[in-house]
DNA sequence: TTATGATTTGACTACTTGGTCAGGTTGCAC
DNA sequence: GTGCAACCTGACCAAGTAGTCAAATCATAA
């Protein structure tokens, strides 16, 4: 059950992933214009040629990151079971993004960065698959909400909340780190704060 | 009572607006590295040569945007007043906060942009006024939970909640846009749903 | 072992970009 | 109007960057 074949030999398989784990880190730091083939090269531990022996263009290897991004980064909102508990099935959702957060910073960023640019890559995956499941799933939780089981909220809204909540302990990691001082865990305590937070607005 | 005489003609005031401007347009919607001094001269109706006689460098006129950024930034929470009514003035600072995200998305997102990236130009502004403000405040609204006039919420996370909630609207205004389709107005809708979050979160 | 295709690289090109500079033009105080 | 400083620009340079290529090296099936 695995993806397209593309990567067949040994050798392939980890210079290519050698190479987009490096070019996340530069990607997700540097932005798309500010990163170098250079810098993804020496952090991949290749030489550029070799990098580009893999890869068409630097663009190519953005766009590869970007494809297998989408799905990873709906796969918490696509989880959310409409025949579940209103309140937990949210809750869940919260909570699997902001362990998205915590897990996958540097994916966070690389998304965060391609949305402030205006998306100029990714959207038609925005308006594409993006929009098709929050539409979808915010038709749910508006049924949810008709049905008095949780507290009205705007389904859209509420989605959007969960992201902006979720994702700044990510994207801007290094203010809330600054401002908490060196001995606080920013996403542990996210956990509780956000938890009370979503508990309070959804109670019906 | 104004500030800083650097520009004393007529020619240069109106010119270095007009390339401060044009550079926020540029590097707010690029980044540092992905601005050129040509789109900034285009945008600003200036010859680069022409730039480059009122800004020493490309770094210069990042450093003054981001310069006055800050105080700009931060005086929706200095206005918190600790001797108002708590709620009200939580409410209303983060009213404050997203008119301006409506009114100042390209600050929004040239701050943005500095964080994603590590704050490398701005982290002696974070760990110092930012962080002082924000202890300030956050002891305010310790005081106002202690005295159980709002739910007992850690006071800094709800201000990380503010300017996430705020920000999100400005920074990823299309990914927003998209979603909720060309007939809806984000910012009116995001008033009533945070007025109501907040008020939510907040009573006692 | 050896032949063959996969892998790797040094050297290179074409182009972009931040910044310089000598000299020209313009605004304005007198 | 004239002189001088402020303002502006075409032409240029050095550094950096994406991408090419011919040739060398390596892995491995037979």
């Amino acid at each position: 059950m695995n993806e397209t074949p593309r990567p067949q030999t040994r050798i392939q398989r980890r210079n290519t992933e050698a190479i987009l784990q490096a070019a996340l880190d530069v990607f997700s730091a540097q932005g798309f214009r500010g990163a170098t083939l250079d810098q993804i090269a020496e952090v991949a531990g290749l030489s550029k040629p070799n990098l580009l022996y893999y890869f068409p263009s630097k663009e190519a290897i953005h766009l590869e990151l970007l494809g297998g991004l989408m799905d990873v980064w709906l796969a918490p909102l696509r989880a959310m079971d409409p025949a579940g508990e209103p309140r937990a099935e949210i809750m869940a959702y919260m909570r699997r993004k902001l362990e998205m957060s915590r897990e996958m910073p540097r994916e966070s960023r690389l998304f965060a960065n391609e949305i402030l640019q205006g998306a100029p890559r990714m959207m038609a995956g925005i308006e594409g698959d993006l929009k098709t499941l929050v539409d979808d799933k915010a038709a749910v939780i508006q049924a949810w909400a008709d049905a008095g089981r949780i507290a009205p909220v705007d389904p859209y809204h509420l989605i959007f909340s969960i992201w902006a909540l979720t994702q700044h302990y990510a994207d801007f990691d290094v203010q809330v780190r600054a401002v908490l001082g060196p001995d606080r865990d920013p996403f542990a305590e996210a956990g509780s704060f956000l938890d009370m937070l979503f508990e309070r607005l959804l109670a019906p």
